[in-house]
Order: C-alpha cells, then structure tokens, then sequence
RNA sequence: GGAGAGGUACCCGAGUGGCCAAAGGGGGCAGACUGUAAAUCUGCUGGCGACGCCUACGGAGGUUCGAAUCCUCCCCUCUCCA
C-alpha cells in the first residue's frame, strides 16, 4: 500500500518487538510483502492487555504492507489449553469457541483491518484440525519429530519436573502443523508470537522445511514483565479486558496511567502507533505527561476517541478537578426512599460494590480508607443521608484511588 | 497394576487431638510519605447489623466432651517399580 514500504523488521526492532529471530535474513525477506501469522486462543470471548503485544506486531506488520493472519486456537481449543497446569481444563464446546473467535475478531479489528484490498485474515484452526486422522497425522507429520529432540527443548524441560501429559506433549505438532497448513494454503512464511513459544516455532519451520522444502522464518516477542517484576496485564480484579463491558473504558486508562515509570517508555513504545521520536521527546518532557499520553493513546486504540477522551477527562476531575464530569467512573444505583432513612457508610461501601463485602467495608473504613465526597468517614457506622447527594449522586472514594459514583433514583409508585 | 509421598486460605507453605479462623512468606488492601509512579515504614487481609454465631484444612462417613490433626471408603497429583 505505501509506495515506499518501511521496513517491518526496522520498525519492530526499534521498538522493542524482537526477543529472537530464527534468521537474521527476515529483514531482506521483509522488503517484499509476505503473510504472517500469530495464534489466540479463544478460550474467553475477550482479549486482554495480555494479549496486546502480538496484536500490535501484527497491526504494524500490516502498516508495512504484510499480511497479517490471526489463527484463532478454535481447534487446540477443543482439547482444552495445556498451560494452566494446576487449573482444571474447560472443554469448550464448538458454540462457544466459535462465538469466542467471532468476539476476538472484532475487538482485533480495532489494531488490525479486515476489510478491503490485501486484508489481514482471521482464521480458525478447528477447519483443519478436527478433520484430522489420527493414523495420517502421525505417518504424514509425527515422523518428522524426534522425541529425543523435543524433550530437549526449554519448554519441555521444565515440565519434565512436575509431569507432563500426552495431549501437552502433542502441542508442539498441532501448532507445527497449523504453520505448515498456512504455508500451503496462504503461502505464510513468518510466525510472530511470545518468546515462550519459540520451541513450537522452530519445530514449525523446521516441519516446513522437511514437508515442503520451503524457507520459513520466525520471531519472538519478549514476555513483558513490569519494572517491579510482575507479570503485565493483571490488576487486583484481575485481568484487564479489552470488552468494555469487562473493562470499562475508564477502568482501562486506569490501568495505564498506573504503569510504573520506568515502565512508560517502552509501554508507549509496545502499546501506541506514535512515531519513536515523538516518544522520546514526550518522556524528555516529564513522566506525567508522558504516561496521560500513554493511558489516552491505549485507551483510544482499543475504546475510540471519544471513550479516551471521556475517561481521561473524568479522570482528570476525580483526581484534580472539582468533579463536575464523572460520567465514565463506575456507579450504581440508590433508592432515594433508602437514603432519606440513612444508611451506614459501610453497608453503601459494600452494596455499591465498592467493597466485596461488608465486613471488607468495615475494615476499610476503619483504616480511615473510605470517603464520601471527598471526606474521610469516622466511623463505618455513620450514616450517610440525603444530606451527601450533590447533583442526584453521592461520590463514593476508597482508598487514594478508587472512585464510584453512587446515583441516587426515585421509585414512582 | 504394585510400592511410596502428598492434597491446608488468592499463591507458596508450617501445623499431626483442645491454646487454630489456622505460624511464616508472597500477593492484595489501607494509612503515612508522594506524583493516581517507585522505594520505605505501619496496620489489615473468611462471612454475618457481629464481644456472639456461621462457614472453612481434597470429598463422604465415623471415633471423641472436642478433629486440619485419629479411623474407613472415595477422588486427584507426584515419585519409583511393572
């Protein structure tokens, strides 16, 4: 599409995407378009920021004129996903697979277009892999993998100590295979994906090569933890959703204007379109400003302008301003005929859902962590009335951070 | 199939008859300090309108005044052997 193409390999690299490349050679190979591919399971009907890094390589793959094509796990899916080792595995159904993969597609549509001239692809891996039989699969594909060599390799090593069994052993094949497939059918070269993913990688290009003769290449992704060493991607509630009605926008920037300082840079390096320039300059400028940029941008990626702009300036009232925009913190509803009688702060706290229960509200408030309009409570046991409601809500606060707006309605009859 | 080890709160992990809502650590929450950051210090961290009651140590029974702890059966995980 661009005239001049930019060089993916150059732009991934300068912005941090390669954790390890099986060929250096990629870069050249980079300077003509190719199809790539990155796998997600859909194994919730959601992505979350977790997610993100492989849908941003994808999306810049594509502004540089490549084809991207996301492989939906509808088929690895099915046998249930062998990572969470301790958790029980949840067979999906077909149903929910498919109506997962249909949810991923159109949140991944927001990085990655699917319309038009040489449009990325969303494919589902269950269309050739539930056909599979088994007999042909192990004489046409399980002879090109040694055992030996597999158990060689890191990801397999490590669960080599705590057990292993045999539908976890048998992932390296079907993910091989489903590369081998896109090789054939869509002519794909180049698999993207964590760097934890690097032994299934190579054994793909390695099946391609014994199967097809063809050249195909791969890249990892570093596994982002965060400066303090966590994982990326969880809050306390858990993981942060790219489905609004999971993760509301505001909770969303939230979740970004949190991240640690030393963390905005290469955060708005992974998680924003800007050019790398601009970023520096903005870091020069001062973290503050830099990490509003940062929530604003991820937020308006994955929610649009208007809900960026919307939490970002409720955020801006809650924590500086008076306020007055509140529209996008979380809220719920009271009865004003519950109000006019007074109700303890802590069961307000709890039934907002401000608090998992009452007994967390109480001990929150006798932290001195609950406000209400911006003032500390006393006591969990005050009563708050209709005296608090300003403009038909009551703003609720736990903690430094944690606002919620608590409307208050009439029941007619 | 045989032998052994083990399953404790969000996670790791102590506890082998009452002093156990269960040590310790991690995580989380709150307070102080700040910048909605980090680091540090302190407190809290099952539920219930609550000096009491309820629920909880893999599941179901049993012994006992009393069970996470003892007995029986079952489920699951791991190790070694076949």
């Amino acid at each position: 599409m661009p005239a001049a193409m930019d060089n993916a390999y150059e732009i991934l690299q300068q912005r941090g995407f390669i954790a390890q490349v099986t060929d250096e050679a990629l870069r050249q190979r980079l300077d003509a378009p190719l199809s790539c591919y990155a796998g997600f399971d859909p194994t919730a009907d959601s992505l979350h920021v977790g997610h993100l890094l492989p849908v941003m390589a994808l999306a810049h793959m594509q502004r540089c004129g490549h084809r991207p094509i996301v492989l939906v796990g509808g088929g690895t899916a099915l046998i249930g996903d062998p990572s969470g080792k301790n958790e029980m595995r949840r067979i999906l159904s077909q149903d929910e697979v498919r109506r997962n993969a249909e949810c991923l597609k159109s949140q991944l549509s927001r990085y990655v277009r699917f319309e038009g001239l040489d449009c990325a692809l969303c494919l589902d891996n269950a269309d050739w892999l539930t056909p599979l039989n088994y007999i042909d699969f192990l004489r046409d594909i399980g002879r090109h993998f040694s055992v030996n060599r597999m158990l060689a390799a890191e990801s397999y090593r490590a669960r080599l100590e705590t057990g292993l069994n045999f539908i976890e052993f048998n992932y390296m094949l079907l993910q091989s295979y489903d590369f081998l497939h896109l090789n054939r059918a869509y002519a794909c070269v180049l698999q993207i994906g964590g760097n934890d993913q690097w032994g299934n990688i190579v054994a793909g290009i390695d099946l391609i090569r014994r199967v097809a003769g063809g050249e195909s290449f791969g890249l990892t992704l570093p596994l982002i933890t965060t400066a303090a060493g966590s994982k990326m991607g969880k809050t306390e509630s858990g993981a942060v959703w790219l489905d609004p009605a999971r993760t509301s926008p505001y909770q969303y920037y939230q979740f970004w204007i949190n991240t640690d300082d030393r963390d905005v840079e290469r955060f708005l390096l992974y998680f924003t379109f800007l050019p790398v320039e601009d970023i520096r300059a903005e870091i020069d400028r001062g973290i503050q400003n830099a990490k509003e940029l940062l929530a604003f941008e991820a937020t308006r990626l994955s929610h649009g302008d208007g809900a960026a702009g919307q939490a970002r300036q409720d955020a801006r009232s809650a924590f500086y301003g008076d306020g007055s925009s509140l529209d996008s913190i979380p809220s719920s509803s009271i009865e004003e005929s519950a109000l006019s009688a007074g109700v303890p702060a802590f069961m307000l706290f709890a039934d907002a859902g401000v608090c998992s229960s009452r007994a967390a509200a109480r001990r929150l408030i006798a932290e001195g962590g609950g406000y209400v309009n911006g003032r500390r409570i006393g006591s969990f046991e005050d009563s708050i009335t209709l005296e608090h409601v300003r403009d038909g809500s009551i703003l609720l606060r736990a903690g430094k951070k944690r606002f919620h707006k608590v409307n208050v309605v009439k029941v007619t009859g």
